[in-house]
RNA sequence: GCGCUCGUAGCUCAGCUGGAUAGAGCAGUGGACUUCUAAUCCACCGGUCGCAGGUUCGAGUCCUGCCGGGCGCACCA
């Protein structure tokens, strides 16, 4: 064992060397205890352009230039004599294998200690303010599996930004305006009464639950003419519908900052003001009796109606209000989670932004996420009571249980369609992705509680990181050196 | 017809701004173990990265065209 005492991150070295051999370089980190370093020179400048650029990356000797290899050796020469690393070794063209020394590597168990919760968050996006919308179901029915996917992966990308320091805000945009919320009070009237719900409205058992709470809160409002009938079970319906869904969140363990009503909006004038600063950037023309926003001008298919020629706002007219909203509560990104039945809406969105004066991907971002089904045995489930009804959140966690329903969701990428198969969920097998997790966490747990038993304490002084030189120990070292890269490339 | 997205090992999926022999888990095969929870561990086997061109010193990654699955293309929300 070489007695290199280290004092502080190898990676401090490697960057000493590097800035004193002025190259640009690249690092990955491979088997424990290894980090790779691909060569690069002449990107020093930016004004180069592409064409010289690319010549300069070829691992060639060029005139006044070192070669790749020259200059590996050239850095393996400093980084062999530099604290904590063992060996340093020019391995193909343009390549360098650097072996940090067990001690060095080992050190990373004492950081991560001495963080603790800490470890692996950063400040890179400190100041940053950002607004996450997802989930934003609409207040007709209990939350669909496919919009509710984005409750732990928006969820998850909250904290994400947050260990990075940025100022972050979860929301969710609550649509009480309109006319899917005329055809859900138009159910629930007719589910009241006893009747068959209408031809364009919804069905399930969730609205015989809602219809009879607002009669049981309004004893006389099947007697009332039908327009203020309506009125009533439009009001206290999508109250009592939202809180559903609150609460469905909140046991899913997501849980938001703020809710905007759609309706605020419209009431407050947010609308009209939008309007008028699209109209002074010069983005919005009349024609054919309706109000239209220049959204080809900005990569749009086509231009988009704002103002319909009945003088009703088109859905889009308060998405513009929203946006604009959010920037001026002071958020620098603003990022909307959609289901892909709204991709087609994506590019009218950036193009908004940019209509704004804003920049698309640096102030708006709109992610996509891909459907969800559920399926048992290959063959896709409807959970809910009554044709018709789709799977929910709700029905969800039933079947997996919290955890797993979070995992099972949140496991995969957003741009690939997932089939969540419950035999597989809730099978007590090896199959069963969630038990690889649960079962981690039980064994950490165990050697944490047989450390205490055997009053095994963690002390600082008594460390010796030097003692983590195991192959398995080398492999843990260097998932947890890299591990922070994870939380900064999310 | 146009657009978005996916197509990587038998299965389910990773693969970051293109970079060294493409990685995991499960399944399969062969071992280990009087157990820090057998809900275990190790090894092996297994890949024309949908197909065909192109750009590049270099392509799973970028471009073009096909093929196949999903989802969309409203003065609906």
């Amino acid at each position: 064992m070489p007695p290199i005492r280290w004092t502080s991150d190898p990676r401090g070295a490697f960057q000493d060397a590097r800035r004193r051999l002025d190259v640009a370089h690249r690092a990955r980190s491979r088997r424990a205890g290894r980090r790779r370093a691909l060569l690069r020179h002449g990107r020093t400048s930016q004004e180069q352009g592409p064409r010289r650029l690319r010549h300069q990356h070829r691992p060639v000797v060029q005139a006044g230039v070192p070669s790749a290899t020259a200059l590996a050796d050239a850095l393996a020469k400093e980084l062999q004599h530099a604290d904590g690393i063992a060996a340093a070794e020019v391995a193909g063209p343009g390549f360098l294998n650097v072996t940090v020394s067990a001690a060095a590597q080992g050190e990373v168990a004492r950081a991560i200690v001495e963080a603790g919760a800490t470890y692996g968050t950063s400040d890179r996006l400190a100041g940053k303010r950002i607004n996450l919308e997802f989930v934003s179901a609409n207040p007709t029915g209990p939350i669909h599996i496919g919009t509710g996917r984005w409750a732990p992966v928006g969820d998850s990308l909250a904290r994400v930004f947050i260990a990075l320091g940025a100022d972050v805000t979860r929301e969710y945009y609550f649509n009480d305006h309109g006319a899917q919320v005329d055809r859900f009070s138009r159910s629930l009237l007719a589910v009241a009464r006893g009747q068959e719900p209408p031809e364009d409205g919804y069905v399930g058992s969730y609205l015989v639950d809602i219809a009879d709470q607002v009669v049981a809160g309004h004893p006389g409002v099947l007697e009332l003419p039908d327009d203020e009938a309506k009125e009533v079970f439009r009001r206290e319906g999508i109250e009592l519908m939202f809180a559903d869904i609150k609460q469905t969140l909140h046991d899913f363990g997501v849980d938001f900052d703020v809710y905007t009503h759609q309706q605020t909006l419209h009431d407050s004038g947010a609308v009209e003001r939008a309007i008028d600063r699209l109209r002074e950037m010069g983005n919005v023309y009349e024609a054919d009796g309706a109000v239209w926003l220049r959204t080809q001008k900005y990569g749009d298919d086509k231009d988009r109606v704002i103002i319909r020629s009945n003088g009703a706002p088109a859905y889009i007219s308060a998405d513009l209000a929203y946006y604009l909203d959010k920037r001026e509560r002071g958020f620098d990104l603003v990022v909307i989670m959609l289901g892909a039945d709204h991709h087609g809406y994506v590019g009218r969105l950036l193009a908004m932004c940019q209509a704004f004066g804003d920049t698309p991907h640096e102030n708006l971002e709109v992610l996509i996420g891909q459907m969800v089904n559920v399926v048992r045995d290959g063959k896709p489930v409807r959970m809910a009571k009554r044709a018709g009804s789709v799977v929910t959140i709700d029905d969800l966690i039933e079947a997996l249980g919290v955890d797993a329903a979070r995992y099972a969701l949140v496991r995969y990428s957003t741009d690939s369609n997932i089939d969540i198969d419950l035999a597989l969920w809730t099978s007590a097998s090896n199959d069963n992705p969630v038990y690889y997790v649960q079962y981690a966490s039980a064994r950490l747990a165990s050697i944490l509680r047989n450390a205490t038993e055997l009053g095994i304490a963690w002390s600082a002084a008594d460390f010796d990181p030097s003692l983590l030189a195991s192959d398995r120990e080398e492999t843990c070292c260097g998932r947890w050196l890299s591990s922070p890269g994870g939380v900064r490339s999310g």
